[in-house]
DNA sequence: CTTGACTCCGTACCTAGGTACGGACCGTAG
DNA sequence: CTACGGTCCGTACCTAGGTACGGAGTCAAG
């Protein structure tokens, strides 16, 4: 396909694709007839991998090391190991924090209504929650 | 505490405490001795609350909109548990995500050594399979 | 065989989120 | 009382991640 065809199916403008090539998160494409390069679906999941990425916090930096795990006659078995592993940590952190934003969100969807003393924050206060008691019943 | 105490328990630098007054994510701190503002520890957890939810992709203006949820003479109930519930939806999708993102990782781990074609990148291929076997065994 | 939409590449510009700078003021140790 | 470090505020500058622009070539429809 071509560059413009692949930003549609990406959802993302044909700038973002060439500056995604610049950093190196996508592979030089093959040139295809006269001059007009020619992407492929690999390519495709690779700028919505980026894209989704991002959205979790991930820099253009480290999503470049996530493509580029593997293991080549650069990189042995261990290294992509130990890589992958921080990334896991990372990814663990990330999914704690989540689940407690969540955790809060609920309690505040929760509990509204009923609410506290004005002007206090009632997600921190959600948050700042060590044990959030089983609720009741949630609304469906 | 001093601007200056209130950066350093959030690991951050003063500067940066004195854009997030700019942009609204901490209230005014009330007026201390002589022109020197009296942070409080809520406004740490303020700041605190930032950092992790940048760090999970909501940008400043979203972070803004969670701090800012509560009942009051603006907001009705309703409107809140309407934001709420939309913020938790965001928050459910980047879950899903960053769970598909940990199997994939997981995969990699567990699959290391046993390498595929090279120059294919195993956490696209990882994140393609729709159903991840149970593994026989983690690394610990 | 021209016209409109698309591609190429290089360079310039833009927004979000800080980070640094400068001059004036404060406050505590020496 | 002066030196040094922290604070105040305003403005300027910086990096990451795009976004737009311009001139030249391409390709398919009319």
């Amino acid at each position: 396909m071509t560059i413009g065809e692949l930003a549609k199916a990406c959802g993302v403008g044909v700038e973002t694709i060439r500056y995604y090539e610049r950093r190196g998160l996508i592979p030089d494409p093959r040139p295809g007839k006269k001059g007009y390069r020619e992407f492929s679906d690999d390519d495709a999941r690779r700028v919505q991998f980026v894209k989704q990425a991002q959205g979790l916090g991930f820099t253009l930096k480290e999503i470049a090391e996530l493509l580029a795990l593997r293991v080549s006659s650069e990189t042995t078995c261990d290294d992509v190991r130990g890589l992958a592993e921080a990334k896991l940590e990372d990814i663990e952190e990330k999914l704690r924090t989540l689940r407690s934003f969540k955790r809060a969100l609920g309690k505040l969807v929760d509990q509204c209504g009923r609410s506290g003393p004005e002007g206090h924050c009632p997600i921190l206060d959600a948050l700042d929650d060590p044990k959030p008691k089983k609720r009741t019943r949630r609304r469906s």
